[in-house]
DNA sequence: CGGTTAGTTGAGTGCATTCAATCCCAGTGG
DNA sequence: CCACTGGGATTGAATGCACTCAACTAACCG
């Protein structure tokens, strides 16, 4: 049931209209007729939260970028223990890269998302073709190599509030440059999923939003989070 | 004080002409005439143990290639906790790819090591004018990430003996794709660089080794490890 | 020999976990 | 309308695993 979009809501949803600045959206690098080119080779999807746009093991298929709502790309331990291993919002390109012609890593739908999901073949020889677009999309796997390597020194070496911390102001960077609200900031993934996400469990979250409220850093309500004290943040953030 | 080189032994360097299989050396995948090219824009570099590569935050240099001994990514905290992000083997490339002419961590010769080292214009003219050299790194890069999410989910998820017993599974299957022995298993790395790397403390690490001793699962000695029971070591590490 | 570095092991502590109770809210149906 | 239900979040109490601090051993080196 994906209800209305576009606005920001009990739903979770990120509009994409206003998310998505230039660096993040590789179409808006490109002219007009290259940009016509490209979304040729693409379509529109709409996923239902907690859908799998991609199961980790299968063959890949299309390439998705977000341009709606948020995808955690996780994977799941025999006995249930699950890892989210990082957020796409708005902008961001997942499922692209897979080493062996296989999803390494489930692919969900943290709240009702959309894509626009290109051809996998075709966009690679668009890429192929494109010496700034393949640029482009080197210095965004650089980035995610980069994030994917802070992300684990967080998990590795914070303590539990230290982590959640760290999340909150992740989150503050990473949707100011996408020019999303941020006062307060929308945090539409259950606490379950911030603490698979944080190594963590979810009570364990919990408490440390309570800790982070009563120390007046943070003010926590339903799912959002108003900053307080942005100083005192980053520094048990660690950055 | 770089010593003899080329063997196994106290200063637990990987020979270089033994671990390079074809997929991990990206100069035999060429012909002579663009072996030469690329090998002209190299040099061989040699780096003491517990000697830097490169630093987090200082501007990129060459990319290496590790021809021996063992190099580790890691980012230090300003309190001084530090976590390893990957260890580079022989065959290995890094300090490849920084997203804004930076390196985001420090790279580090946890034994004295020697890498093949590329200017890093050349390298890339290179990798532009070679199609399948170019897919060659993005195959690699692909590796890395899932090797790096994997790891998060290791780090986030399991216990320290489960973590342990990943670690040595993991090295044993890094070892055999590169033909280096792993019977024994040569561990050359210290307790502490293990522990930065699977978010543990280095007394935890040791206690874990015994328990997997105790166990009659491996045979813990100095800085080798002889697995004794591959099938218990696998289920413990969730692979 | 003493000094240093690396590793192991023990004892006790503390932080995150487990288990459980409660609350809130949205949705549903009597 | 109110009662009921289920999912998500918070909080409390008790447990346990990894941590801290410390002692001890072994190897290496000046």
């Amino acid at each position: 049931m994906p209800g209305s979009i576009g606005h920001h809501g009990a739903n979770g949803q990120l509009p994409c209209d206003r998310c998505i600045g230039k660096q993040y959206n590789i179409c808006q690098l490109l002219e007009p007729s290259r940009q016509r080119e490209l979304l040729d080779t693409s379509c529109r999807q709409r996923f239902d939260k907690r859908s799998y746009l991609f199961r980790a093991g299968s063959p890949v298929g299309a390439v998705f970028k977000v341009t709606s709502g948020i995808v955690a790309e996780s994977c799941t331990l025999a006995d249930g223990r699950r890892q989210v291993i990082a957020f796409f919002l708005p902008g961001d390109i997942c499922g692209y890269l897979e080493s062996d012609g296989c999803h390494a890593f489930d692919g969900e739908a943290i709240t009702a998302a959309e894509t626009c999901s290109f051809n996998r073949e075709r966009f690679s020889a668009f890429v192929n073709r494109n010496r700034d677009v393949a640029e482009e999309m080197r210095r965004n796997l650089a980035d995610r190599l980069k994030m994917v390597g802070t992300h684990l020194s967080v998990v590795g070496q914070l303590t539990s509030t230290e982590r959640v911390a760290n999340f909150v102001a992740m989150m503050t960077i990473a949707y100011a440059a996408r020019n999303v609200q941020t006062r307060p900031l929308p945090l539409p993934m259950k606490r379950s999923d911030i603490a698979d996400y944080l190594g963590l469990r979810l009570e364990t979250v919990s408490r440390a939003f309570s800790k982070l409220r009563q120390r007046n850093i943070i003010d926590v309500q339903e799912d959002e989070v108003l900053v307080l004290d942005q100083v005192r943040l980053n520094q048990l953030s660690n950055r």
